[in-house]
DNA sequence: AAGTAAAACAACCGCACGGAA
DNA sequence: GTTCCGTGCGGTTGTTTTACT
């Protein structure tokens, strides 16, 4: 039988569970995701922990308004590659392909409804419900044709935080900059430096060289012994054992 | 100031792929 | 060669925030 304990959450990320991903992220890495859902405690799928890191949690990424720039760079490379979100997303330093993802999804809905209004201003009264689902992915047609230029943009420009999802971040008055402040005084990270081409975000100054010799040693931990790694309540690591 | 619509954001689901057993 | 498992991707939906009337 099941406890409420051995149900898998789902739902929004509490600070707390944040925290926790985010240590053990800096513990193990990126990459064994089912491992980390384990170990950490959280009672998340793996999958769900990859996703919030990679949406919300990674230190690299951009927050607030795309740019002129990265819009027009989205349109661009979509006219290119369809939705390949991910492999759009790898142009855009700091941009998820969810964001990507639902910025063209309004973009598009927003240029319908346009279009709907232009082309037959008598059916809008009438009719305007249908855009809901609409997907008119060929509809927008490419801006100019300046390829080239698009792909170096030289280091998009930094509009993190002005948005107005600067503050989103800051539940109860505690950013995600904080908390990254706070892990980077307590423990040190491994990251495995990849650096592949899917993976355009450039981690805040957190090197472990040590750590990066002997991953195995990381792999093998049993999950009791992980448990010594659980975080105090503010965030920080108790790594003694 | 309140209500509503639109936009933005966050998260889940299902499928496909690749590597290990 | 086949199966299983973990991961990544794209699609979709639900929730929250913002703008407008």
């Amino acid at each position: 039988m099941k406890t409420m304990q051995d149900e898998t959450r789902k739902g929004p990320w509490t600070e707390q569970e944040d925290i926790l991903l985010i240590n053990f992220v800096n513990l193990f890495g990126d990459r064994r995701w089912d491992f980390i859902a384990k170990v950490s405690g959280l009672n998340r799928t793996g999958k769900s922990c990859r996703l919030r890191w990679v949406n919300y949690l990674h230190p690299g990424l951009k927050r607030g308004k795309m740019t002129p720039q990265e819009e027009r760079l989205v349109l661009e490379l979509h006219a290119r590659w369809g939705n390949r979100w991910s492999r759009i997303a790898r142009k855009l330093p700091g941009r998820t392909d969810n964001e990507i993802k639902n910025y063209w999804r309004t973009h598009t809905r927003k240029k319908a409804q346009e279009r709907k209004s232009v082309v037959s201003p008598s059916l809008s009264s009438s009719n305007c419900s249908s855009s809901s689902n609409i997907t008119t992915v060929n509809s927008s047609s490419p801006p100019g044709t300046g390829d080239a230029s698009f792909y170096d943009t030289g280091g998009l420009e930094q509009v993190a935080s002005s948005g107005k999802n600067g503050e989103a971040v800051q539940e109860k008055g505690y950013s995600m900059d904080d908390i990254w402040r706070d892990i980077e005084n307590t423990i040190e990270p491994v990251f495995d430096g990849f650096s592949e081409e899917g993976c355009n975000f450039s981690y805040p100054p957190l090197a472990s060289p040590s750590w990066e010799y002997c991953p195995d040693m990381l792999w093998s931990i049993s999950v009791e012994e992980s448990r010594m790694f659980l975080p105090y309540d503010d965030g920080t690591m108790l790594l003694t054992g």
